[in-house]
DNA sequence: CACTAAACCTGGGAGC
DNA sequence: TGCTCCCAGGTTTAGT
């Protein structure tokens, strides 16, 4: 999926495009993803219900984000999240025919051609200047309606999530208490999300190796000045990520269905057995907490 | 507790 | 052209 850079990508480029928009009319056509997460999901139709009714006749209001959890603000008071998870999309298009092209940190990203709706679009929102299409290929995201902030904190969704790596909250001494407070390799640590959240298995890598550490070290062999670096590899690759609208690996898009550039910017993810692009070494590659993880023998230690 | 593997799914690419 | 196997941006849950 999206990993933070791609879906505050596609938090900026829908904002202008539905945030005042009224939702008028909802389709499901895949009931299970409207329900909690889990393995097996079964949906009632009470609760297809529930989640089409209260969205219908309601405004958005504001979209914000935690973590890569889109939160839609609606007029009703009611909460729309939606999380992406491997290869979720919301795409929109426009009732005007016109080619309004996505702009992101200023500069304008190259369309894709995407077809609205086809075959993996599987709820529908038609609002009032457009349609808003959530499709999913591999069907393990999901969409989930509370009606009120209330009912939403209760159910404790967020509990777990760490520091919000965008935020002017995320300084430095809370990073490093919070990281010297765990056990077990760092890269399983970003990618449980606990101590920082936004990373996956991209922006591990990347991070990791632009700090120059192993994805294999333990934090509890970790020196300051190694959490330093990686502090600051976080707040260096994270915000340009999302000026260059994220990476489009396979099938990330944002609202207008155009693709993010900083998988160019790639450093290691991607890249195993080639050439690592500072010293020219062949990039390794591991499996860390069942995940493909590719480092510079050389340049991380 | 800590860690790993499986589960949820479809589709693209590699190799034969 | 087609088959089989492996792999994929995430997260929860079951099992050791």
């Amino acid at each position: 999926m999206p990993e933070l850079p791609e879906v505050e990508s596609l938090r900026l480029s829908l904002i202008p495009r539905i945030v005042g928009s009224t939702i008028q009319k909802v389709r499901v056509l895949m009931p299970k993803l409207v329900s909690s997460k889990g393995t097996t999901r079964t949906v009632s139709n009470t609760k297809v219900a529930e989640f089409i009714n209260g969205l219908e006749d309601t405004k958005i209001v504001s979209i914000n984000r935690r973590a890569k959890n889109l939160i839609f603000n609606l007029s009703s008071g009611g909460i729309l999240l939606v999380h992406l998870k491997m290869t979720g999309q919301l795409a929109f298009k426009s009732n005007k025919n016109s080619h309004d092209k996505a702009v992101i940190g200023g500069h304008p990203i190259q369309e894709s051609e995407l077809v609205l709706p086809n075959k993996h679009s599987y709820i529908i929102m038609q609002l009032d200047n457009g349609s808003l299409y959530y499709n999913d290929v591999r069907q393990f995201g999901y969409l989930l309606y509370f009606k009120s902030l209330e009912v939403f904190e209760a159910e404790g969704h967020f509990e777990n999530l760490g520091l919000e790596p965008l935020d002017q909250e995320f300084i430095w001494q809370d990073f490093y208490t919070k990281i010297k407070a765990k056990t077990g390799n760092i890269k399983k640590l970003f990618l449980d999300q606990t101590v920082v959240v936004g990373l996956g298995n991209i922006y591990a890598d990347e991070v990791l190796f632009r700090a120059g550490v192993l994805p294999t070290r333990n934090t509890n062999s970790l020196t300051k000045v190694e959490i330093k670096k990686i502090y600051e590899a976080i707040l260096v690759i994270l915000p340009k990520a999302v000026n260059m609208g994220g990476s489009s690996v396979a099938n990330y898009i944002m609202a207008d269905g155009s693709r993010g550039t900083y998988a160019h910017e790639h450093m290691v993810y991607g890249r195993g057995g080639k050439e690592c692009l500072v010293c020219g070494t062949i990039l390794q590659k591991t499996v860390i907490a069942s995940r493909t993880t590719i480092f510079c023998p050389e340049c991380q230690k």
